[in-house]
DNA sequence: AGAAGTTGCGAAAACGTTATAGTGTTGAAA
DNA sequence: TTTCAACACTATAACGTTTTCGCAACTTCT
């Protein structure tokens, strides 16, 4: 086995001080030519590199971006990795990242780890509990220490950061309008408990569609739901006294599961009704018929996030600016909806 | 802002060494139960939590885990991600991902990246570009340097380690014998290049399984896929003059794409023809219909997998034993194939 | 020849922690 | 009274770096 060298090792092996192998290493004008050649060849030789622990405990930063993350096996949330992973790799940075499993304890548990030395700075998306209990103490905390927080999609107005986010109103009323345009009247929603900020945010979008259009708000064309895995008798008694003639889903799952649920009753997509999904995941691409749905960038998200929160580490004055960061959303255009 | 607080800062702010405070933190007995609490109380109050970095470089260890895989934003590896954080964290591991796109460089940039200090081990799953070229130094490199790597899905042989993979050669077997048994006898098989080791494997289990039912294998039936992107003609032409009753995709893009083909020729799934994919992900569970799969448990995978590492990282004998864990996979039976 | 500057290198501190090996004081046993 | 142990604490080294400062030994200038 062929450990590690470092430079007490290669200091011995040549006779010289640390000082000059490292300076020697870092082509320092202070060292002759010739010990500079001889320090250089030998640190090849035995494939030097530094450790990266001791760099991160002397320069006191670690080049590592912390994220925190409801979950992973989720295209959205993949997608947003993926971005954020782009970035820092493009700026040396690396990413550790953490599952809060949609718990607020996880979430405080992992964050108040990663806090301690083990990075510059987090990105994260809060789980739903953290929303719930509307508790930001870790957060505000982690700020307050002076380590930079980037929050993306899953957001609060509790706390003073940087943040990227999509217009989840717009989006929403975006949508509706589009089926307004296309001569639908009778609009059903298919929406989250409030408590999700982005779920409250679509209905709203949705209400304000209606609402400048003219058109009454029926609550019975109104399903929130609490849990996917137990609702499909919410969506199938909305679905089969069918009251609309289109259908709006907070996102992918719900798009995809009444039109499923539609075809179990009989019912075809688009031609009994149409629908619009949001999140343009794998689902909506690869579902028969394909979802029309809002497209929500997370690659784009993601490079935002990460580029918003290395821009606060590289920078040594500290700002007290925050922004938050719209990212644009579009209507990508597929079979679940008529022409 | 309030900085994190150092021992030292602590130390000085009692008018205590730095060995007191450590000690009275850990309840050593050396000091008395006055100081304890004294010291207890200060650090409680200023919310001392022990520097990470400064640890690792004490001990010699990070408690982290590196993660090198081809890309993110795709369900299996998201979900073995997410069962290696599961064990990781239950053992107090924290996990840093690395993407290497499937290329080689960014796979050998990365771990040798991490292997300086970084972390403590790896688990990976190689680039399409490393198995193509056969290139495996950065590993035994690595392995080598005493940092223990465990591989799943795209292993090698060529690198003595420890591995986690599924029988794909057994899994394809398996499902082919499930289409035998249902009569069919013309199966056709979409596939990778060859390159692609579980791609190949699963070929061979076709392969196998019609030749231990006697039926000769018809290379017409068999198209190889290099880029998903670029193979519709491929597919559609084989679907077109349809000379199979039943379809074995080596993964559910394959599966999924193959079922839309049909669709747009006006053939139905499984009237025309039944299809079995493998990996048993988002796109199977939503697709119309869905897809009948041999499920591969990246759950299970990611936990085996993690639970190899930290055993190895925590005994402190070296051992040159390594293994190779199989994880057994099983057909799911969905819609697209008739009963 | 003495002062001043240059060259080439090493010592030491610092980052934050833990563990080992002292050290001085007290109290009890011999 | 000496000896020794127990107690409560401190100093120091170590992990692997970088960087500032210091110090010889030359060289150059006056």
């Amino acid at each position: 086995m062929r450990k590690k060298v470092t430079l007490k090792q290669i200091a011995k092996e040549l006779d010289v001080s640390i000082s000059t192998v490292s300076k020697s290493l870092k082509d320092s004008h202070e060292i002759s030519e010739d010990t500079r050649q001889k320090v250089q060849a030998f640190a090849k030789l035995y494939n030097y590199k530094p450790n990266n622990i001791a760099l991160s405990l002397k320069n006191k930063k670690t080049k590592t971006i912390g994220i925190i993350i409801p979950e992973i096996v989720h295209h959205f949330f993949a997608t947003v990795i993926s971005g954020i992973e782009q970035v820092a790799n493009e700026n040396g940075y690396n990413v550790i990242v953490c599952l809060s499993d949609e718990s607020f304890d996880k979430e405080v548990i992992n964050m108040e780890l990663l806090a301690n030395g083990s990075t510059d700075g987090f990105i994260m998306s809060l789980s739903k509990e953290t929303m719930q209990k509307k508790d930001f103490h870790h957060i505000q905390e982690i700020i307050s220490q002076g380590m930079p927080v980037v929050m993306f999609d899953r957001v609060t107005n509790d706390v003073f950061c940087d943040k990227v986010i999509i217009d989840d109103q717009q989006a929403a009323y975006d949508a509706i309008t589009h089926f307004i345009s296309k001569g639908f009247k009778k609009i059903a929603l298919l929406t989250t408990v409030d408590y999700v900020s982005v779920g409250k945010l679509r209905t709203d979008g949705y209400l304000k569609a209606l609402r400048e259009n003219n058109i009454e708000v029926n609550n019975d064309l109104i399903v929130k739901i609490e849990d996917i895995d137990n609702c499909s008798n919410k969506i199938e008694s909305l679905i089969k006294n069918q009251k609309f003639d289109a259908l709006f889903a907070v996102n992918e799952l719900f798009a995809v599961t009444s039109i499923k649920t539609a075809n179990r009753l009989n019912k075809k997509v688009p031609d009994d009704f149409s629908v619009i999904g949001f999140t343009d995941g794998i689902i909506s691409q690869f579902s028969t018929p394909s979802i029309t749905t809002v497209s929500q960038n997370g690659i784009k998200m993601g490079r935002k996030a990460a580029k918003m929160l290395i821009d606060r580490l590289e920078k040594e004055e500290e700002d007290e600016l925050y922004t938050t960061e719209i990212i644009e959303t579009n209507l990508v255009l597929r079979e679940s909806t008529t022409t």
